[in-house]
DNA sequence: TCAGTGCATGAATATTTTTTCACAAGATGA
DNA sequence: TCATCTTGTGAAAAAATATTCATGCACTGA
């Protein structure tokens, strides 16, 4: 067998690293190409080729196909952690990953695309990492109502990226939630607010959290928005998760919820028209919100860790 | 440029890792196959993608395809010397690479074809080397008249082969140095010698060793049929190798060496015309032999290590 | 502003690689 | 001994990959 090793290293060797062919090699021994290939093969099998390469940011491949053939997705990142990591910190290797997602897609826009940015510490973590020597003359909309005081919750998030890419920034000048419904409807009727939906609605790419009924990591609640009876109330109606201001159920629908009616911003069917668009979420706590945004075709990709993923898959 | 890396690693693993193959690839990433063929070359340029392949017995690849290409070899073994190693030793793993070439070419033998044997160490470490698993009827035969006493100068390195191999031994029963001329004639009349010297030329795979002129390597000395004084003598007519017991100058000429019209054996024209055959030898001192028999195109195959191929090419 | 230059890209093409298929040699077991 | 199975093989076909070529786009220096 040792002999059969030899020939198998020698042929890789041959291959990979003299960048012979399969017909050279195959002469040079005297065995078809088709022999040539098996050989390759059976090399690769039998760990005789490793193939080691070296990741900047390590990915779980199988993770991500995972979740691109169960979900329907066009893209899918998924963190690969090891050992003792902050939320934050993984937060962010997740939101370089986004970045490298979002980067291309700006790359091949055509001119007059425009993005839109919702909020959130997912959000954050994406634009933060989106590298400021493009200037695209790309715009940024804002896909839904301000919110709270913190960075992570503002339209700086929109502002950040549209000064990245050398565009202009539009906000929506309205809160995300109101008291009652006739509330919104006066805000809608107001032309800017109107425009900046029907923006939003055109946006050629959506940047998006996914928000959880969680107590612990919700943002409305963090914004103070609702308060945790709220929330309590939300979670016994069967709302799991909220995206882009929108309450959702485990199966992604949202028509039943009343809050929804109180909401300005894009809705969840328009989010779903976005031709390109990317949720940045990690957390066990949001496994399930993350799962129901799935199941509701909310995001073209998501980007996430695989922590995060083993707990949806878990759940499903 | 860390998201160009990104982009590198990631594609480099869906297709090495992941399987996937380009188009897929392509699909995934918006990009044209033409284009992710060239970012696996960029990644494999730029080291992202390292292959290691894991050698039982590590070759040099480059000195190998040197010999090939520039003596017109059919192939080449050329050992990868490491830290101290004796001379012994570093033969005896050129002789595991030589049987690497023996089995393979053993194997696709039609039947009856058979293979001749010459002496030496450097034979001796190649046939020790093939394995004995194989059954497959195949005679052998001696090259050329007995010599020494030493094994590996003896006729049982041809039985070794035979009963590995399972085949028949044939030996040629005549010394391989007469004192005079005539008396060589004498031998060639005999039938059994002639037929011996027909059954030598005929054979589709010769293994022989090269010898040189110098007293601290020569076989023909270590055999006392030639004494240091012959040794030097020869050495003034020109003479810088030995193979089949036939010698010959740097350009690998032996016709007029008077001394190759008492050697009883094959004769290099005809070894040139075996239709696969290989050398093994090795050492400083054994370098020019090895030009000269390079030169002369008395064997199809190499097999060497490194310091012996780089002092042969210092010297070309 | 604009021609010129270099670079990146994809469609088409050329080449290489893999797979399929049919066959032959050796192994197995009655 | 013979049928049967497995295994390994190369030719041919299919698929995948690399290269060529033409194009467009960004940068450069008038």
């Amino acid at each position: 067998m040792e002999h059969r090793d030899e020939l198998l290293a020698t042929v890789a060797s041959l291959y990979y690293k003299m960048n012979q062919s399969q017909r050279e090699i195959g002469d040079r021994f005297d065995l078809s190409t088709a022999t040539v290939s098996r050989i390759l093969k059976e090399a690769h099998d039998r760990g005789i080729v490793q193939i080691h390469i070296s990741m900047p940011i390590p990915h779980d491949f199988e993770l991500e196909q995972t979740l691109i053939e169960r979900y329907g997705l066009r893209d899918a990142y998924v963190l690969q952690t090891s050992g003792e990591s902050t939320h934050d910190t993984l937060l962010n290797a997740i939101g370089r990953l986004a970045a490298t997602y979002l980067e291309r897609v700006i790359k091949n826009f055509s001119s007059g695309a425009s993005i839109g940015v919702a909020w959130g510490t997912g959000v954050h973590a994406a634009v933060s990492a989106i590298a400021d020597n493009y200037t695209r003359n790309t715009d940024v909309v804002q896909l839904l109502g301000g919110v709270g005081e913190l960075v992570v919750d503002s339209p700086d998030l929109g502002r950040m990226v549209a000064q990245k890419l050398g565009g202009r920034h539009f906000d929506l000048h309205a809160p995300v939630l109101v008291e009652q419904p006739q509330s919104r409807d006066v805000f809608l009727r107001e032309p800017s607010v109107r425009e900046g939906i029907v923006r939003a609605q055109s946006v050629k790419l959506a940047i998006t959290g996914i928000g959880t009924m969680q107590d612990e990591a919700s943002s409305f609640l963090r914004a103070g928005l609702l308060t945790r009876a709220d929330l309590s109330a939300l979670r016994r109606q069967g709302v799991i998760g909220e995206m882009c201001g929108r309450f959702y159920d485990n199966q992604g629908r949202c028509d039943r919820f009343e809050i929804n009616r109180r909401i300005i911003g894009l809705e969840l069917d328009d989010l779903r028209k976005i031709p390109q668009s990317i949720a940045i979420a990690r957390g066990e706590v949001k496994a399930q919100a993350i799962l129901g945004a799935l199941r509701g075709g909310f995001t073209r990709v998501l980007a996430t860790d695989d922590i995060t993923v083993r707990a949806i898959l878990a759940l499903d």
